[in-house]
DNA sequence: ATCGCTGCAAAGGTTTTGCAACGAG
DNA sequence: CTCGTTGCAAAACCTTTGCAGCGAT
């Protein structure tokens, strides 16, 4: 079978985390709808049906255990429940207002810029550890994707 | 008594709200815990020594009309409850990851250069409504403000 | 064999809702 | 007077917790 499960099972013995059968299918889910920055719930609707004895709790379990570990990313959603994401490399989020979606958006130039301006501005007693940029807009075209160049 | 009050009058009167004792005195408050971004509790907490009438269900659901109405924002905390703010001038958040506090941060300079920034990428398909920068960070100093020159 | 993990169900905390009584315009 | 607003309590919702049994190392 695909070498992805070796990949995760890696991953996860890499933190010191046992691969168990539960562990690896929430992984493997949060990277199939990774582009959804899915829920708790969502994750156990895809993950159920393949694996119909695991429990809603144990999902939570799971990717609490995982964001601990530094293989997730938590993040609030204004909606009120929590999102997930394993995508860990710095990146952005561009929200839209009409379909709902959450699009990751890395971008080194920008990063740098804005690193770049912090530094000419003299701040005191704030050590930043990471700058987050948040673009609100709609997609004039709900149905087709949003074009960077 | 203070013409405060007879501002948020005119607030409310502006987007067609009846001025209420509640509103008022939850208007108020946001505007005294304005840099606390408070949670509906807290609100609760700072109005009811002298409003002991008023539940928390009239705070919430008043919270909420002040949203719907462009009075007040609403954000999702990562702890995983909500945070009300009157400011509703264009800015972004520093958020502290030691004192849990979230301070306000204008900055035109920084808006506009990252609005140029995106003007001069070509994006297609994104109607950009506004951008938000998160900065996370901490306070070498918990007890001190943060100062930006 | 051990110790950590899972599943279940119950509890927790925040926010919403339904409805009768109230009050601002 | 009228219709929107309030207060209360119950419900809804998402998430966490406790514990007996299970399973990965």
């Amino acid at each position: 079978m695909s070498e992805m499960l070796e990949e995760i099972r890696e991953k996860l013995s890499s933190v010191g985390l046992k691969a168990t059968q539960q562990r690896m299918v929430v992984y493997q889910a949060l990277m199939q709808t990774m582009n959804q920055h899915p829920t708790a719930e969502r994750i156990f609707e895809v993950v159920r049906p393949h694996n119909p004895t695991i429990s809603l709790g144990t999902v939570y379990k799971t990717l609490d255990t995982f964001v601990s570990n530094g293989l997730a990313g938590k993040v609030a959603s204004d909606a009120g429940f929590m999102r997930y994401d394993v995508n860990m490399e710095q990146h952005s989020h561009i929200y839209c207002t009409n379909t709902q979606e959450i699009i990751d958006y890395h971008d080194e130039g920008l990063d740098e810029l804005i690193q770049q301006y912090f530094q000419k501005k003299n701040i005191k007693n704030l050590k930043i550890s990471n700058i987050h940029v948040q673009i609100n807009g709609l997609k004039e075209e709900p149905d087709q994707d949003i074009e960077i160049k």
